[in-house]
DNA sequence: GTAATACCTAAACCTAACTTTAGGTCAAGG
DNA sequence: CCTTGACCTAAAGTTAGGTTTAGGTATTAC
């Protein structure tokens, strides 16, 4: 069993942040003693499937309608199964976004390097006429591996 | 040049928040025709940039201070480019932490897959004792691929 | 016995990024 | 004429995810 604050200590979260996450129901069978908090192994492992469902993109609301089917036993686990599915779809459809920009943001990072070196980015500007400039990328990769 | 309405189409973006980037001054040569705001090329491209850099997880203010820094001209080449690699930096970390969410929510997927089939997580519970479950991860990719 | 710590609550406050509201201008169509 | 549609402003409202404040309890340290 831990207190708020070794819990606060070991996930580098502000109390105040913790003491919320219960407020908002994310620890539903949490136990107290004499008013105080008491964190064990099973509030331990929520946090770290709290923060990875945060990392995903989930809302604080979601989260506790996941802890409370988690309290509902195995009658939930094809609704747990199928939000940890969809979490997956969209972090993978939000790595697809950022590499994206990733792109864009590496094209940038050429342009003004050439720009810099130029001492005027006139020439740049006539080049590309719009969009993602897939091939500069392709140059930037080149000049970068 | 395009209108309000129309760059809102293109963009997908609601009308207010155009107006609202304009007010945070991310459009800071924008002509008028009476009052009516004029979308021209270079607006055009500065939204371009705009959803890059907001994609990075740059803040409104931060972006206008670049689009300062562009009517600025080749002195501020050097900053601009800095900005760039910063924020290359840091999507690319996002990425490496999303990479870590996405081999948890695998994990988490396969688990439910098998309770499932169980009919029961208790098996589950003893395997794992805590943190991120590689060999495990690998069973879901190797079921998965 | 009193002072420092670690815990507690309720409620107010904060921030970013929008969105909504209320009221107004102007041009074209019926 | 008058109404519809597209534009405008300033200001208030919204939301999520916390953080801060003010006031209180309980234990240990000197």
């Amino acid at each position: 069993m831990y207190t708020i604050g070794q819990v606060s200590d070991m996930f580098n979260l502000p109390i105040s942040t913790l003491r919320y996450y219960d407020k908002e129901g994310l620890f539903p069978t949490m136990q107290r003693q004499s008013g105080i908090r008491q964190f064990g192994e099973k509030e331990v492992e929520a946090l770290r499937v709290i923060e990875c469902l945060k990392a995903s993109g989930l809302e604080i609301k979601d989260i506790k309608q996941f802890m409370e089917w988690c309290v509902d036993g195995p009658a939930t686990y094809a609704q747990r199964k199928e939000l940890f599915e969809t979490r997956k779809a969209a972090v993978e459809a939000e790595m697809v976004q950022l590499q994206k920009t990733l792109d864009m943001l590496k094209f940038k990072c050429w342009y003004y390097e050439t720009a810099i070196k130029d001492g005027s980015e006139d020439k740049l500007k006539d080049m590309i006429p719009d969009g993602l400039p897939v091939e500069i990328k392709r140059m930037y990769d080149n000049t970068h591996s």
